[in-house]
RNA sequence: GGACCUGUGGUGCAGCUCGGAGUGCACGCCGCCCUGUCAAGGCGGAGGUCGCGGGUUCAAAUCCCGUCAGGUCCGCCA
């Protein structure tokens, strides 16, 4: 204890007493969390605050029940023999000839507050003022707050400087869906709800603000998902005269802090792996390395094959130990799983002593029967997993299936990080054959493939880097485009022409004029470190009062319609029914 | 926009496969009893449009269709 929690109500919080209080005289605040009635002369209340549950003995009849807010005055005593609670932290002590002065009456709540019971989660948000007064939402949300001023604390070490910037700011079209506001001294224009701070903390730059950071709300207007929510929180990160390599030793400290701050634990140096790379073994950008299972390759093998079904481009392979025992039924799953996310089909080989056993292993070669065999650590009793495609997607097929099939709840340790670097500067074509950003327009191409920037745009990297926590991507940042040259190139290549990102961009690449600093920086979400490193799998349960799947509040109700006076200050249309 | 799971007194469940009276369990709530309990105990009681609407049937919590809500996922998330 850092400071003094005593108050003009209380001496104490509940879960501090201990024997070394024996015989003052004290008061402590709380809520009825029990009632223990013994006639008339006796009675026991366990009053809980955030700290702890205390026993306080009554000696009379008392006129509470749960959730009751009182205030109970009593000396502290330990507790006769044979009456000591173990599993109590302040079980070796009680308070003894209690006068109970009830602050607040209270209703029978609508579901019980202990730990013990599993709430539907409608009925705890709709009561989330209840659902928080439980411990596991005390736990959750005061471990937020410590990893928010561990991380406060660590870049405050580095030399950053914590600036807030704008809610209100304007529209850039690009990327996420943004929440509109529309001006009321403005009729007919709007403000949107920053996405991210990320065009104002490159002004940062420009400022001369050459370290800075904010936990900064960010906010997107798409579909909502356990790890997504509207209104998410980030560590926002940025930093001049800076590398990649900076800009990853920053954050890696700083969650490395909050890490060992939250587990007591050091996390191990934060491993390295590039984009290629991590498609290559792992089938995706965002490889959980908790568990082994890792991609093989059986393109070899399979060139010029007999299989009509494995004849393509790229041929990977993944074990499953045990496997051969799944069902047929959990085969088809399998088989249905891949179809959806886009393949074609899903071979299947069972591994018996005797060799393979598949609707395909009779019109395999030897050779190829005995690479798929050989595949990764080859044991009896497997199964092996085949997607024939081309290569990026028969990788993402299998990487898919190999988290549905291997990974542990996310919350569940260890704890592994690693840094993925390298990624492609675009992600493909759009409907109008322009390249997409597989960052954000402004990021800095890898040096040496810059001369491709024109000839070969599909295989330009880009000094982006992402950071990724058991299969969860915690955030992403890269080394930004500080001259003017490079990002009209960039721009052209993504078929934005002068005039639009003139009209998107015109007040950054207007800043970019008078002396832009190389700069470089990152982001990533607190909601999702804090879930992970508090054990969950959702973001809601680190977040005090979030949103449905659907976006609604069933707590306030929002969103609601607002009055016919409010839309018409905002000089906005009424809305047509629904339907 | 799409796929799947869930919805039964205030709470958590069972009942649904294979239709037969709102049947059951635990907690909570109300009343009475109880001087060392701590998931206290004993006795008694109240509390339900089985999410909603329609259909099939002599009969629907149960089967079918639709719809709403919550969840997981795909699309979306530079």
């Amino acid at each position: 204890m850092t400071h003094d929690e005593a108050t003009s109500l209380r001496d104490l919080q509940c879960g501090h007493l201990t024997r070394g209080d024996e015989g003052r005289r004290v008061s402590v605040c709380g809520w009825v969390a029990k009632r223990r009635e013994h006639g008339e002369h006796l009675v026991f209340l366990d009053v809980r605050d955030w700290t702890g549950v205390v026993q306080a003995v009554v000696p009379g009849s008392v006129d509470v029940r749960a959730e009751y807010v009182v205030r109970v005055t009593g000396t502290v005593s330990a507790r006769p023999a044979g009456t000591v609670n173990e599993r109590l932290a302040t079980g070796q002590v009680e308070l003894t000839d209690c006068e109970v002065e009830v602050l607040n009456a209270a209703e029978a709540p609508p579901f019980p507050l202990d730990e013990r019971t599993e709430i539907d989660e409608a009925v705890r948000l709709r009561f989330r003022y209840l659902d928080l007064r439980r411990e596991p939402m005390q736990r959750s949300l005061r471990t937020r707050a410590l990893i928010n001023r561990t991380l406060r604390a660590s870049l405050d070490a580095q030399g950053f400087c914590e600036i807030e910037t704008p809610l209100l700011w304007a529209p850039t079209p690009e990327g996420a869906r943004e929440f509109v506001v529309p001006s009321r001294l403005h009729p007919g224009e709007f403000y949107v709800l920053p996405q991210s701070p990320q065009i104002a903390k490159q002004l940062l730059m420009v400022g001369g603000f050459d370290r800075y950071y904010q936990i900064a709300r960010c906010l997107r207007d798409e579909d909502l998902r356990a790890d997504r929510q509207f209104e998410f929180t980030q560590l926002d990160v940025e930093a001049s005269f800076v590398t990649q390599d900076d800009v990853m030793g920053f954050v890696s400290r700083a969650v490395a802090a909050a890490a060992q701050a939250v587990t007591g634990e050091a996390p191990e140096a934060i491993a390295t792996m590039s984009w290629a790379e991590a498609l290559e073994r792992f089938g995706t950008d965002k490889p959980d390395l908790r568990f082994a299972m890792e991609l093989g390759d059986l393109t070899a093998a399979f060139a010029g094959t007999g299989v009509a079904a494995l004849a393509a481009p790229c041929v990977k392979g993944l074990r499953v130990p045990g496997g051969a025992a799944f069902a047929r039924s959990r085969l088809d799953a399998l088989t249905e799983q891949a179809r959806a996310l886009g393949a074609k089909g899903l071979a299947w080989f069972k591994v018996g002593e005797g060799g393979l056993e598949s609707p395909l292993a009779r019109h395999l070669s030897p050779a190829e029967a005995a690479a798929i065999a050989a595949l990764d650590a080859p044991a009896p009793g497997d199964l092996v997993l085949v997607v024939a495609d081309e290569h990026d997607l028969a990788c993402r097929v299998l990487g898919a299936l190999r988290v549905t099939l291997g990974a542990p709840p996310v919350g569940e340790g260890p704890y592994r990080y690693a840094w993925i670097t390298e990624f492609p500067m675009f992600e493909g074509v759009d409907e109008d054959g322009n390249l997409v950003a597989a960052h954000h327009p402004f990021t800095m191409p890898v040096a040496e493939d810059l001369e491709r920037l024109e000839s070969d745009p599909l295989s330009v990297r880009s000094q982006a880097y992402d950071l990724v926590l058991n299969g969860w991507e915690l955030g992403s940042g890269s080394v930004r485009i500080h001259r003017a040259d490079i990002q009209s190139r960039v721009f052209r290549a993504l078929g934005i022409g002068e005039e639009e990102a003139a009209a998107r961009f015109g007040f950054l690449l207007g800043a970019f004029r008078y002396g832009a600093p190389p700069h470089a920086g990152f982001a990533f979400g607190i909601d999702r470190l804090s879930a992970i490193l508090v054990g969950e799998e959702n973001i809601r349960e680190v977040i005090a009062f979030p949103k449905t799947q659907s976006g609604t509040d069933l707590m306030t109700g929002a969103p609601k319609a607002i009055t016919a006076r409010q839309l018409r200050e905002l000089r906005l249309p009424a809305p047509a029914p629904r339907g």
